[in-house]
DNA sequence: TGGGAAAAATTGGTACTACCAATTTGGACT
DNA sequence: AGTCCAAATTGGTAGTACCAATTTTTCCCA
């Protein structure tokens, strides 16, 4: 919103979506026409008629001869939470750990199939990226990075397609927004990262699917806990609800 | 495919994607120009580009001034799915079956998250879809519409925004591929699934968590079986890695 | 006065042209 | 071969014109 955005196209899609997200305009209502949008931001209708296209992908709009109206929210793609995580200076704590929450099964699950499976491939590249991690000590810049590689080698590896997606496009959204305001971890919680990730180590070489995912739900535990506190730290919201437009009023126009 | 695109801009967009997702062009390959595609669907360089937008937002192209090149499919919006099952005239029964297994995740922890914050509320809507279900009887069209309300309501009500998104994108996509392949309930089946319904509304009278979730585990189960043996039937292929394009190769182009 | 059908204005869908700026490509030169 | 420069290519934007479907308004008749 403050850097002036590469094309006029994106401009105006950014802008809408804002003001959809927002509830400037409410479910189900007309959108200014594509003459009046291209007149207001002082461009083509082209450029106009492209990011009618894009926000209609997705899913926040729906065009047709006649005019174009907006969908309620809940009905929108995947792909507007980070956008939804923009509407505030600093990201809104409650959503954010929704979607953790949300990784957090996924990974969880993806790990118990690995193991279910018995991959052994596959169970010996997580082992790897673990060992990976491991082997970095406190103040390496790669220390995200190496946690990352863990759990979406965990997601490919466990060979379910429509997990990984998912996985990717919150992680994608949540990074661009989040990578800026990642604690940096202290030497303690470190430790306690390293003793968890032995832990899971251990079990998946042991093949325990119990083991293992204690020892994710407690990593993944730690991870939330810290992100929160640093949001709230940052003044961070707290109430996803809130973010919505109008709950969605029983029969909305077709 | 069979049915003639309503729109030139839609017809360009489906056939894109399709040849993309089958992998006719390699991830980081380039597309022919926007005035080669116009030529060749025989329209206006707007529509190939209005389609190009709808592509980009998808996550399948990045445009750029030079040239647009083709993604990765996993690095994809979850969107992708339903014309990822469109490849074929059966969809793939193993990627239903992982789409099945990531909602019965979801939904299983919708409930689980319900029962945890205790909402009254919430809970009192659940049950009154489960009674809804119960009421009806074998043969009425409105069956699935009623199982797949309670579902819904739950994942409404367990209040995780993410989580939402995410079922209804998935529950559309295959819905809208799946409706007339469901496998009509029999007696017998029917009368498991509202002897399980019944055991979840006393779970959940109960605000038993535990065994709130080993009924919806049973329950799902129950419709992952019947769907793969009914996709199986009509010949379905059974092979989710053999729809995706090359596996990705380490270090596609930027 | 109310309802409904016809006419007018609006709107999205498509096509075509022209020009700009960034990128890519290919060849000339060192 | 390696480098650099210029031309061709390509996406981004602007504008116009027309069509067909929809919406809105108008007006007539019961």
């Amino acid at each position: 919103m403050s850097t002036p955005h590469p094309t006029r196209t994106e401009d105006v899609f950014s802008t809408l979506r804002h003001e959809v997200l927002t509830g400037q305009y409410r479910p189900g209502e007309r959108l200014p026409s594509e003459r009046e949008l291209a007149l207001r931001f002082e461009t083509g209708r082209g450029a106009v008629r492209e990011a009618l296209r894009k926000l209609e992908t997705l899913g926040l709009t729906k065009s047709a001869r006649g005019g174009s109206r907006v969908a309620a929210v809940d009905e929108a793609s995947l792909d507007v939470l980070g956008p939804l995580l923009d509407l505030q200076p600093v990201p809104d704590a409650e959503l954010v750990d929704q979607c953790l929450k949300v990784l957090e099964l996924l990974v969880g699950d993806a790990c118990d199939q690995l193991l279910a499976r018995g991959s052994e491939a596959g169970i010996a590249v997580v082992r790897e990226r673990i060992a990976q991690f491991l082997a970095l000590s406190a103040g390496n810049p790669n220390l995200l990075t190496a946690r990352l590689a863990l759990s979406q080698a965990m997601l490919r590896e466990c060979g379910n397609l429509p997990m990984r997606l998912i996985a990717n496009g919150l992680r994608m959204q949540l990074l661009e927004r989040l990578w800026p305001r990642l604690p940096e971890p202290d030497e303690a919680s470190l430790g306690a990262v390293k003793a968890l990730l032995w832990d899971l180590d251990q079990a998946l070489e042991g093949r325990n699917r119990r083991s293992a995912r204690r020892a994710l739900q407690a990593l993944t535990q730690l991870n939330r806990d810290h992100l929160r506190a640093a949001l709230c730290d940052a003044g961070a919201t707290c109430d996803v609800n809130a973010l919505l437009p109008t709950p969605p009023s029983r029969g909305l126009p077709s």
